[in-house]
Parts: C-alpha cells; structure tokens; sequence
DNA sequence: ATATTATGCGAGTTATTGCTCATGTTTATA
DNA sequence: TATAAACATGAGCAATAACTCGCATAATAT
C-alpha cells in the first residue's frame, strides 16, 4: 500500500532468520535493492518493485519480510545504528573536555549522515509514509538520552538541542549536501546546539 | 498508487476553477474531509476515500483535482500562505527593534503551526511520499530570503536559522505540541534563531 | 421560456499491488 | 547415500486505487 493506511498490520520485523549463506546474501540484496530505489526516487518502493530489482522472487522476498514498511524498517534501523555506535564511540572516550566532546559528536552526527546523503535525506523523508515515524523520534530521544547522561546535563535541553541540530542536517542533506563537512557549517552547528543549554553554566567554550 | 510514485504526472494544481457556489462550496468541503483524513490518519489519503468522507461523488472530486497529491498540494499551500501572510505582516511593521521583531516572527512562527497542530504534523510528515518535498523546501526558503532582507541580514545565515527553528518546532509538533507555546520554549527557540547569525554584530541583544 | 453552460453522479474499466501456495532445487544431516 | 530441512520460484487470485464517461440535474443567460 501507499501513501494511504491499511489494515493495521504491526508486524514491522523480519519473519524468518536466514540460515544458510545464499539466504544470507538473499536478504542484503534486496536491502541493497530497495536502497537503491529510494534513493534514486525512480520506483515506487513496493514489494514487487524491490524484488524485481533485486533480482529475486516475489516469493523469496515474502519468506523473509512481511512487507514493504519491513525493508523499509530495516533500513532505518542500519542508519540508526550507525549514528548510535559512532556516538557511543564518542561518549565512551570521556577523557576529553566536554567542549571538544560536543563538536565530535556534532562531526560524527554530520558524517553518519553524510555518507549517504541522498539514503538518509529519503529514509527520513519517507518513513512517515510507512508508519515508522516513530522509530526514528524514539532514536533521536534515546541519543540525546545518552548524551544528556553522559555530559551530564540535563535531558530536555539537550532534546531541543538535537533537535535543531538533526533539522539542519536534514535540511541540508536534501538541498545542499556538498556544504555539510564544511568548517563553517560545523561552527555554526555548534553555535545551534549550545544555544538550548541556557546562557553558559554547562559548557566550557570550545 | 501509494508510497510510490507514478507516471510522472506534474499536473499537481487544480483542474477546473469552480464558479457556481455549490461547486465552490464542494471543493471546501473535499479540501477539509482531506485534512481530517490527514490529521486522524484514520484512512488512506486516496481520491476514493476522500471523495467517499466528503461526501461527495468521486467524479466530482475528479472534476476538479486530477489527483490525491493535487489536495494534498492545495492543503499545504494554504498552510504556507498562513506562514508567509503572518511573517509578513510582521516584516512590514519596522518600526521595532529588530530583536523584538525576531521574536515577534517566532512566536508567529509557532502560531501557525500550533493552530493545527496535528494537520500541519502530518503535512509535512507526508508531503514527500506525495513529490511535494520542494514545494515546502520552496517555501522555506523563500521565506528565509524576504526575512533576510528585511531584516539586513546575511541570507546564508537567516536560512539556517530557519532550518533550526522549523526542524525543532515540527519535532515538537509530533511529540510535544502542548509545550510549544510556552514562554521557556520560545526563549529556546530564540536562543536557537541567533546561534547561526554569528557572535553578535548583527543583533542587539533582546 | 428556452438554450446553454456548469455541476454532480457513480457504476464500471483499467492498472497496480499485496501476498500465497504448489512445486522444484539446494544444502545440511544422519 | 538417503532423508530432512531450508531455500527459491513465479503464476495467479484477491484487494485496492485510479480514473472515465454517459447521463441527470441545476444555474445562468438570452
């Protein structure tokens, strides 16, 4: 289905592990497929198409995914795990001043998104159409859960602070992608994300 | 269709202009079962389910919008058009400091959208299922462009401004729509407006 | 009043997608 | 090697959506 609605279908998982290797490379390929139709906006992302794409039998597909919005899951769920490890990294090395601390993590948000610019611009894009809304708001709110915890400030600001970061990137990754590893967008990044943390009792100026 | 695309059909306006007022009337009452739709997220944004909860004959609807995404577009340019008209009336009152008109067009910012909170959600969260992304992206930065200059400002700056403002204000949209009003919020969204306008020269402070 | 134009209708055709199941093949296991 | 389990296939039916067209009614013009 579409841009519409259905008949309320919550298994958004996959229905069956792949065992054998030949399975195992089955399901990448249509993971690959159907990125590849999102990003390149030339087919509808249905079951049929990715399968077609993909090279592989509506069948096959359907042993392994209960639906478009699964793929689709999937997928999201790759991006977020990525901006999640690359924070986690991060955080996990608290050695660092807290200032510096944040521009890493702003660097690495901007890289995580960056690499594939045009993936990440439409998974955010179209989620909502699928129903997956929420997937990637209950991501954003664990990282800046994480980060709240880990710099040790508190939990709303640093929200707001995600936030404004996360719809700039976005912005930019749909209009202006080629700008997003500049320095200057990175100052200004920072400038965004400290704005949220009230005048300047948390942070030490980088 | 759905979550796909199509034909490639870039006729996204209106078809016929109505005349008589019952037609008028009619092409209202598409328009609203439309936004109720969007907003219950209740059924499919289709022609047929539109048609059928406006009560109207579908080829009627078809009378007039050669498609689901042609409402959709209409609904959005009339939330647009609030924006733009409030921003403007804003604009053309320079006679305050220009902090105090920065604050002035959050607040209308955040009006506008906390008008319908949940209709103006689900516009932006859908329209690019839709091919509308750039008629919002558009807008945005045309909006940008007419507040840079009345405000003297670097338009470079100003549209990030906006990218942050717009990207919190619709997060909080989808998960926290009650708190968009408060004093505290919009004294974080200020905070966030000025972070990307540099240190200070272009301001004073509020 | 009559002609003309605008409007409204909805059954029905075409197109697309969702998804299963009977069948055949490959891999693992005893 | 034999048996079982996992895997792969795709024709095809059910479901949903797009969209038209012939016909009826209402508004407007002359």
């Amino acid at each position: 289905m579409g841009r519409y609605k259905k008949k309320e279908k919550s298994i958004v998982t996959i229905r069956k592990m792949p065992k054998q290797r030949r399975s195992i490379v089955m399901v990448e390929t249509i993971l690959q497929a159907a990125a590849h139709i999102l990003e390149e906006d030339s087919q509808p992302f249905t079951t049929n198409h990715i399968a077609e794409r993909a090279g592989v039998s509506i069948g096959s597909l359907y042993q392994y995914f209960p639906g478009a919005d699964a793929i689709m899951s999937a997928l999201i769920e790759r991006h977020v795990a990525d901006e999640r490890s690359a924070a986690e990294e991060i955080l996990a090395a608290n050695n660092k001043k807290d200032g510096d601390m944040l521009r890493d993590l702003l660097i690495a948000f901007v890289d995580a998104h960056a690499n594939a610019p045009r993936l990440t611009a439409r998974l955010h894009e179209m989620a909502p159409g699928f129903g997956l809304q929420n997937h990637l708001a209950n991501a954003r709110d664990a990282q800046a859960a994480s980060i709240a915890q880990a710099m040790g400030l508190p939990e709303k600001n640093i929200l707001i602070s995600v936030m404004a970061v996360e719809g700039v990137v976005l912005a930019m990754l749909a209009n202006n992608p080629k700008q997003l590893k500049s320095n200057d967008f990175i100052d200004q990044l920072y400038a965004i994300a400290l704005a949220p943390l009230g005048s300047a009792p948390y942070l030490s100026g980088r």
